[in-house]
DNA sequence: TCTCCGATTAGAC
DNA sequence: CTAACGGTCTAATCGGAGA
C-alpha cells in the first residue's frame, strides 16, 4: 500500500502579501499588519521578522524599532484577505478533488496518485503565484501532522525552493532531520506543552516520535498520543472536505476607547447580535443559549476590574435577531454597573441546532428554517452592504468602534476605493 | 460513587 | 502629552453539583 501524498499549502506572510499585491512598492520593505484596534502584529514581512518583530507582539512595544527602521504598519483589511484567499483556494481545487480549507491561508490538498509529484508541486507554486500573486510553500507528508512539518521545512530552508516532501527521505535522513527540529514546531504542541515535554527530556520532534507511548498518553492524554502516531505516519486526523457547521458563534470586540455609558454599550451589543445571527442563519442554524459578557481593560491593573457575564437559555431555538437582541439588551442592563471603564464586550450563541430537517418545537410558530423577515434583512444587507438595515438600538454614532488608522483601501471589494476609477 | 455539565485549559491561526 | 495589548473556534479535561 502506497503512502498518502498529502500536501499542506500555506501562503507566505499572507496578510502582508495581500497588501503588497496593490502596493508593489512595498516589496523588500519591512511591513506588518496589525490586529483589530491596531493592537498586535498578526502578519510580518520577512524584513520585519529579521528586525526582531514577534508574532502577536503589541504594536506599541514595537514602535521604537519600527520608527528606527521605517517599518510600515497597516490596519487589517479582512474583506480583502478573504477575497484573495478565495482566489487561492479556487486555483488549488484544480489540483485535486480532495482538499480541505484549513484556515484563511492554508489548505490541505491530497496529491496521492499525481504523476511526477515533484514537478507538479513546483508547478502548483508557480501557478498560484502567477494567477493570484501570492507566494506559497508546499509541504508534503503521509499525514496532516507530517505535511505541516514538511511545510515548516519548506519555509525554513531556502534550498527547498518552497517545496518539501518528507516521503522522499530515507528513514535515516528523516531521523536526522527530525532530530534537528524543536518539538514546539509540531502541530498541536504549543508553548505550554513544549515546556512540559522538555521536563521529560523530549526536546526534538524525533524524541517525541520515539517516546514511550503509554507514558506519553498518561502524562498528556489522547491528543498527544494521536500526534505521536501521526508523526509515525499513521493517519489519525481525517481530511474534512466539507466544513462542519459551527457549534458556537461569537461576536466580540475591544472598543476604540473606554465605554462609560450604557447606551453606547447597548449599541455595540446590537451590532454583535446582527453579526452573529447573520452567521447563524447562513448555516441555517438556530440557537437556544445566548451568552453576554463585558469586560474592563485587563491590562490596566491600576483600574478597578469587572468582568461580568451571563448565559440566557432561550425558551425555544431561534435565529431571529430582533428576539435575540431583546434578551441581550436586557442582559446588558442587568450586567451594567456604573463607574467602570468598559473596554470589551461580546455575545456568544451556543447550543446551535440545525433548522433543516430537525424536529421543531411544539410552540414554534413556523417550520420555516428562517423567518421571512430575517431572510429579507439578510438579502438587503448582502445586496447593499452590511448594516444597510440594522437593529433599532444600533445607533448611528458608533462611539465604541475600534481604531483602524492605517487601513489600506478595499481594492477588490469596493469600486469607490480603487485609485483612478 | 457515578454522571452530567459548565468552566477552564491549550491549541490553531 | 499620554496611553497604547485580537478575535473565533474546537476538543479535552477538570471539578463541583446532584442523583
Amino acid at each position: 500500500m502506497l503512502v498518502q501524498q498529502l500536501a499542506l499549502v500555506d501562503c507566505n506572510n499572507f496578510y502582508v502579501s495581500c497588501e503588497r499585491l496593490f502596493r508593489p512598492d512595498l516589496t523588500n520593505c519591512p511591513v506588518v499588519v496589525l490586529s483589530n484596534n491596531d493592537g498586535c502584529v498578526v502578519s510580518r514581512s520577512n524584513e520585519a521578522k529579521a528586525l526582531g518583530i514577534k508574532m502577536g507582539q503589541p504594536w506599541f512595544e514595537c514602535k521604537a524599532v519600527a520608527e528606527q527602521h521605517g517599518i510600515l504598519a497597516l490596519s487589517s483589511n479582512y474583506p480583502l484577505y478573504a477575497d484573495i484567499s478565495n482566489r487561492v483556494m479556487s486555483v488549488l481545487r484544480t489540483f485535486s478533488p480532495r482538499s480541505e480549507i484549513y484556515s484563511i491561508d492554508e489548505c490541505f490538498v491530497d496529491l496521492s496518485g499525481t504523476p511526477n509529484l515533484r514537478a507538479q508541486s513546483y508547478a502548483l507554486r508557480e501557478i498560484i503565484g502567477k494567477w493570484t500573486g501570492i507566494p506559497v510553500c508546499v509541504g508534503i507528508g503521509s499525514t496532516k501532522t507530517l505535511a505541516k512539518l514538511a511545510n515548516y521545512v519548506a519555509k525554513k530552508h531556502p534550498r527547498s525552493r518552497g517545496v518539501f516532501n518528507l516521503n522522499d527521505l530515507s528513514e535515516e535522513q528523516l531521523r536526522r532531520l527530525l532530530s534537528q527540529i524543536p518539538v514546539g514546531e509540531v502541530w498541536g504542541v504549543g508553548s505550554k506543552l513544549s515546556r512540559r515535554l522538555s521536563e521529560l527530556g523530549i526536546d526534538t520532534v524525533l524524541e517525541l516520535r520515539e517516546a514511550h507511548s503509554p507514558t506519553l498518553r498518561a502524562a498528556f492524554g489522547v491528543v498527544m498520543e494521536r500526534t505521536q502516531r501521526e508523526l509515525l505516519g499513521q493517519p489519525c486526523i481525517e481530511l474534512e472536505q466539507v466544513a462542519p457547521d459551527k457549534q458556537q458563534i461569537m461576536s466580540s470586540r475591544s472598543f476604540g476607547r473606554p465605554v462609560t455609558e450604557l447606551a453606547i454599550l447597548q449599541d455595540a451589543l446590537s451590532v454583535f447580535v446582527a453579526n452573529a445571527t447573520e452567521k447563524l442563519r447562513s448555516q441555517n442554524g438556530k440557537t437556544s443559549l445566548v451568552q453576554v459578557f463585558l469586560s474592563t481593560d485587563r491590562f490596566r491593573k491600576d483600574l478597578p476590574q469587572y468582568h461580568p457575564g451571563m448565559a440566557i437559555p432561550l425558551p425555544s431555538p431561534t435565529s431571529d435577531s430582533l428576539l435575540i437582541n431583546r434578551w441581550v439588551q436586557q442582559a446588558a442592563q442587568w450586567l451594567w454597573r456604573p463607574g467602570y471603564r468598559y473596554k470589551k464586550a461580546g455575545i456568544l450563541l451556543g447550543a446551535i441546532t440545525s433548522a433543516l430537517n430537525g424536529q421543531h418545537d411544539l410552540f414554534e410558530e413556523s417550520a420555516s428554517p428562517v423567518s421571512p423577515l430575517m431572510q429579507t434583512l439578510d438579502r438587503l444587507n448582502t445586496r447593499f452592504g452590511r448594516g444597510t438595515v440594522r437593529l433599532s438600538s444600533a445607533g448611528l454614532t458608533r462611539q465604541w468602534e475600534m481604531r483602524q488608522e492605517r487601513k489600506s483601501p478595499a481594492y477588490t471589494t469596493d469600486w469607490d476605493q480603487l485609485p483612478g476609477v
